[in-house]
DNA sequence: GTAACATACAATCAAATGGTTGTATTAGAG
DNA sequence: CTCTAATACAACCATTTGATTGTATGTTAC
């Protein structure tokens, strides 16, 4: 089993580029088929240059990834990324498991000593 | 199957408390154990007031919740949240098998007629 | 080669964020 | 009842974010 090797910073910025809705819409598009950086634009309601930001701070993110094609850069999402942060994200539900293991063993008063200490 | 009934303010949130380290730790922590906000406080190099604010994002977000003990509030995770952040990130990956599955029947060229046009 | 297209990037600006200190309120301890 | 601990909340400030416009650069089409 691979551990994620994502820094805090690393974790910080994935979370906060799926924070914006143009921005999940983005990564959701291109996950779908690889689109221009112009065609994005052409979809939102804001300029090109906000546009172009919003696909900077996913590239940051890695959650996307710009190739040349000609004149034309094309996004494509990025899955790899996304099935980090769900990784982190279940890491956050074992936490909560060892709460009811707590709990259990609470329960279990007459039971003999502890598994260890 | 329940469709998630969160509206993009709502994810926005969701995304963005979980993307500071301080947030991510408490909800950590409040996920395994129940832990009052000056028990928090003490834990982090910040001001009380800084912790607070933090916890309030945290609330806003639904990923805490805040029970009155005595004079104490007690933060206690809510693992919902975590499992709602998972089923919006499960949708990304769905789309992206949309894309395999065109490039498949794409190289299925001498098939019959595609499924529907 | 020149015009038009696609992109990059700098400068600017308002609003949101993350932190601070200070003051007020509430509940428990003695 | 009074002191103190726990919290809430307002005011303030620096930095970051999300957007804008303007300018520069590279690429394709004609």
């Amino acid at each position: 089993m691979v551990v994620l090797e994502l820094s805090e910073q690393d974790v910080n910025r994935l979370f906060r580029a799926l924070a914006d809705a143009t921005r999940r819409d983005i990564v959701r598009r291109t996950l779908v088929t690889d689109i221009s950086v112009s065609q994005l634009a052409d979809s939102y309601e804001m300029s090109f240059a906000a546009v172009q930001k919003h696909i900077a701070v996913l590239e940051e993110a890695h959650l996307v990834t710009k190739a040349a094609r000609g004149r034309e850069r094309m996004v494509r999402g990025n899955l790899v990324r996304i099935h980090q942060a769900q990784r982190l994200l279940d890491h956050f539900e074992e936490l909560w498991r060892s709460r009811i293991e707590r709990l259990d063993s609470l329960l279990a008063e007459d039971a003999p000593a502890p598994p260890d200490t």
